[in-house]
Formats: C-alpha cells, structure tokens, sequence
DNA sequence: CTTACTGCCGTACCTAGCTACGGAGTCAAG
DNA sequence: CTTGACTCCGTAGCTAGGTACGGCAGTAAG
C-alpha cells in the first residue's frame, strides 16, 4: 500500500541523483519548475526520474544563459499547452537560440585561430575574442 | 592640453554607448575587467571606443552564460598574454564553447519540430525539449 | 562669476538563485 | 519500541551582479 509510483525516489535520493541540493528541489517547486509531487501518507514526498531529467534540463538551460523565468517558459513548451501560444513562444525562442549559437560560433573560430598560432610560433599571440563578437555594433559610426 | 586621446569619452557618454549603466562601469573597473582608463587633470575618466567594445564583449559573454570570471579569463586571452598558458586557458573555454553550441543545436532542433507539427495539426502538442538535453543522463540505469 | 550639468567616491541597497538552520514528524533496522 | 537517518516546513542568510544615494568637485555656457 506504499507505492504511489514504481521506480519512486525520495527527496534526497532524487536530488542526488539530479546532481543538486536538496533545498534546490523544494525552491524549484516554489517556483513553479516542478509540479509538487504525490506523497506517501506520511506526507513524504516521491518523485520519478522524469523528474531528474527535467531537473538537469533546468541546470543545462541555465548554462546556456536563459534564467529561471525563460526556463520555467521552456518547460511549458515542453508540457504541451495550446497550440498556437506555443508557437509564438517556440518561435521567439528559436530566434534566441539561433543568435547564441552564432556569437558561440564566432568565439569557437577565434579560439582554434588561437590555438593555432600558439602552437605555430611561441611568443605573445594575442586573439580577437572580442571583435569577433563586433558585429552589431557597425550600426555605430 | 585638454586632450588625452581623440575621440575620448567621458564616463555618461561611455556607458550610454556601451548599453549599460554608468554604476556598472565603474563596477567592472572594480572587477577589473576594465582597465582604470587614463584621466584629465580634474580627473575625469576618459574613455575609447575599444572600450565599448569591451564592455559589449562582456554583455554578450552573460547572455551566453559565463559569468563574470570566466569573461575575465576569455579577456585576458584577447590581451594577449604569454602563449603556453593562453593556450591551455583556450583549449579548455574551446570545449565549453562547443558543448554549449550542442546542447543549443538540440534545442533548436526540437523547437523547430514542435513549430512544425503546431503549423500541421492545431491541436495540443508537446515539444521534447527536456529529452533534446539527454543524452548524458544515459549513464544512470 | 554663476548656474546647471556631470563626474567622483564610498557606502548602502536590491534581485536572482540558491543554501543553511532548527525543531518536529516519519520510518526502517535492530 | 527505540535509535538514527531522513523528511517536513518556515524563515533567515549568502553570493553574484549590479543599482542607487548623497555630498563634494570639475566644467561648459551664458
């Protein structure tokens, strides 16, 4: 009479297995992240491991930059609402997603351009990181 | 006697070009991701426009979810340092720049699908994008 | 010279995103 | 049926990254 969910973690277990704090998981309820979970009658709360990857796409998404405000966004794409908000929403991501992978792309050519020179002759090389990124700001001048 | 660099720049017009907030700039000179800039003898700061490029490089740097130290660090690269540890600094931020630039292609991936499949059917979607980020969580189990 | 901006500096304050604390309840092992 | 590890909850505290304040000093225009 004690299994709300097959394969059900406690709070400790699910956060360590999420690679983060206990006081994390509760803060991220809080905040709306993640759903407030069935509970034993003892009033322990269980979680599932749909949990923990939804817990690591919060950390990688944050990683990449987005807050938890633009996650908590992600994660209803991700729910599954009604079809046409989510279209604006994904398409406004995607405009997001798509401008952070170019400035990405443009610091990861100045790194090998770097690197390269570095292993060509030993001196003092320096690397254009920053005009790689000059771009926008051409509209100046 | 006046001019200490053409096309200097107090630190009101400085700011406005860069973006940011007066308070921040001076804030960053704390931080030492800018240098203290040379002054008039009133000693007033006195700014160039690589500045602003710098300024907008760490801007940039945020929204791609490095934090502070580590835009130092990728600074300290653009000045050109001493080549064998530049390298290693370079090498290593090189991997972290193109683990992002991945998870951010899944991302736009399933954004992508999920505009598609919302043109398609105006129904209830759901878009994948917390199993886009899965691929290490593979170890577990 | 005066008036009106700016700039200077130190210090205090603010938001986001956690992290810790403490006292009481739960529960599995022995 | 107790012991020790774990959980509950509310609330307080902490770090990063700014943002605001306020009193005094330069400076440009009239």
């Amino acid at each position: 009479m004690k299994v709300i969910n097959p394969s059900a973690l406690t709070i400790g277990a699910f956060a360590s297995a999420a690679g983060v704090n206990v006081e994390t998981i509760r803060f991220y309820q809080r905040k709306r992240l993640l759903p407030e979970p069935p509970r034993t009658y003892g009033r322990i709360r269980r979680y599932t491991h749909a949990d923990v990857a939804r817990v690591r796409f919060v950390k990688s998404a944050q990683r990449l930059g987005f807050s938890l405000d633009e996650i908590s966004g992600l994660l209803r794409l991700d729910d599954g609402f009604h079809c046409h908000e989510s279209r604006v929403v994904a398409e406004d991501k995607l405009e997001v997603v798509r401008a952070k992978i170019s400035d990405l792309r443009r610091i990861e050519t100045a790194l090998v351009k770097l690197i390269g020179e570095c292993r060509a002759n030993g001196g003092t090389v320096s690397c254009p990181l920053i005009s790689a990124l000059q771009v926008e700001v051409a509209t100046v001048e």
